[in-house]
DNA sequence: CGCTTTTTTGAACGGCGTTCAAGTGCAAAA
DNA sequence: TTTTGCACTTGAACGCCGTTCAAAAAAGCG
């Protein structure tokens, strides 16, 4: 049945997840995943292809799961910046209005990092690999869609009047933050992780933020 | 012989950088290695430990050749920073100048990885895995280094005076190139990749630069 | 119910990293 | 020179991996 098909589809992604979180990716093995779902290993080959496509499935799941809480934070990174200007924490400029909410979703991003960290992992260490499997349909709405949600807040800083460079410069500040997160939050001692990383991203996003609204050479 | 011991184990580093170059880092197989050098496996595994020992190994050296040259292109970036200002193409302040040597800086890295994107991939895909193998010597060293460099840069800016917060600012700097270089080169169209990339690397490391020249909130 | 089609199954296959008993080369001892 | 000792090399063998596909089971159908 195409309702049991669907189910078995979402469990055999679960258990993708739920591997991840034990071991990363490492962990995800088809006989393992066949045992842990209750099929056999051709199941899971009949219903993504091969095991790099359920990787690739549960990857988009985590993925949305980001864009998901990102689309959920922007009201409260709203609403904390009007106590924070209100409370003369920071100013009330266009150039400070654009830095905390960069920094808002930042924060947003590195607390999804901290709560999914093995995941996470999982899905950046995968998606250098791209294999065989070819990318399902929505996963590059998603990313598109959070770096949309960056380019609605760059919309306010003057370098990025031009629609084509506020998108790049969306871009660049994702995969800034990316990086960021990759060579600092996945090394080193775990406990410090967190604020390692933040105390890397503060520093960058403030540069840029400030940056965008200085007038270019 | 001792001699003929090290003169193995630099066949080796150039079998696998060989096998990167070909087919990228899954190429890199023991037996191919074995083959390619004229050993066995074993000896492999009574030099490096484990193929990702080897693997280490490799990138180490790929480290090294990036890292000089960086160290070499210091020179003729200040040269050319210097026939830029002199024709006019940018200014001459403190701020100019942090800026066009960053850039310059990110262009010799951008090069280096046209130049050897697929070993570079390699490097890149690998590093999340770290597995068994433990670090060599003089890894951490290597990249140190680079970041001092761009240490040295930041002297010049403001924001930067403190040591602790320059060296962050260095090390965040290049966490953001990695991470625009891991996106965007390493995606899409090849042929396209270069000039993507560096346009996305233009626009964050200009933002960087000058908004460390502003005065923070 | 029999017949056809679809889906599931899991033993088998090739390839991988890794191991380690057996072999090899070579310098020191006799 | 011959023998001994030993550090190093070897490659067949082992276990595990992703993947396949003939056979079995299940589902659809008149």
């Amino acid at each position: 049945m195409t309702l049991e098909h669907d189910t078995v589809r979402e469990t055999l992604i679960d258990a993708t997840i739920a591997l991840m979180d034990e071991g990363g990716l490492q962990a995800v093995k088809a006989r393992a995943l066949a045992q842990a779902v209750g099929v056999s290993v051709g199941t899971i080959y009949n219903l993504f292809g091969n095991v790099d496509g359920l990787v690739l499935a549960a990857n988009q799941r985590i993925y949305a799961d980001l864009n998901t809480v990102g689309q959920a934070n922007i009201g409260p990174i709203e609403e904390r910046l009007a106590q924070r200007i209100a409370q003369g924490l920071v100013g009330d400029t266009a150039r400070d209005r654009v830095r905390e909410r960069l920094l808002g979703l930042s924060e947003v991003y590195v607390d999804f990092v901290a709560a999914n960290a093995s995941r996470w992992s999982a899905v950046l260490t995968f998606d250098r690999n791209r294999s065989t499997a070819e990318t399902p349909e929505g996963y590059v709405e998603q990313l598109d869609a959070m770096i949309g949600i960056i380019g609605r807040v760059l919309e306010a800083a003057p370098r990025c009047a031009d629609i084509g460079v506020r998108h790049q410069t969306a871009r660049a500040l994702w995969s800034s933050v990316h990086g960021i997160v990759t060579l600092t939050y996945f090394s080193g001692d775990v406990a410090t992780s967190r604020d390692r990383t933040w105390a890397l991203i503060v520093i960058l996003v403030s540069a840029v933020a400030d940056g965008l609204f200085v007038e270019p050479a």
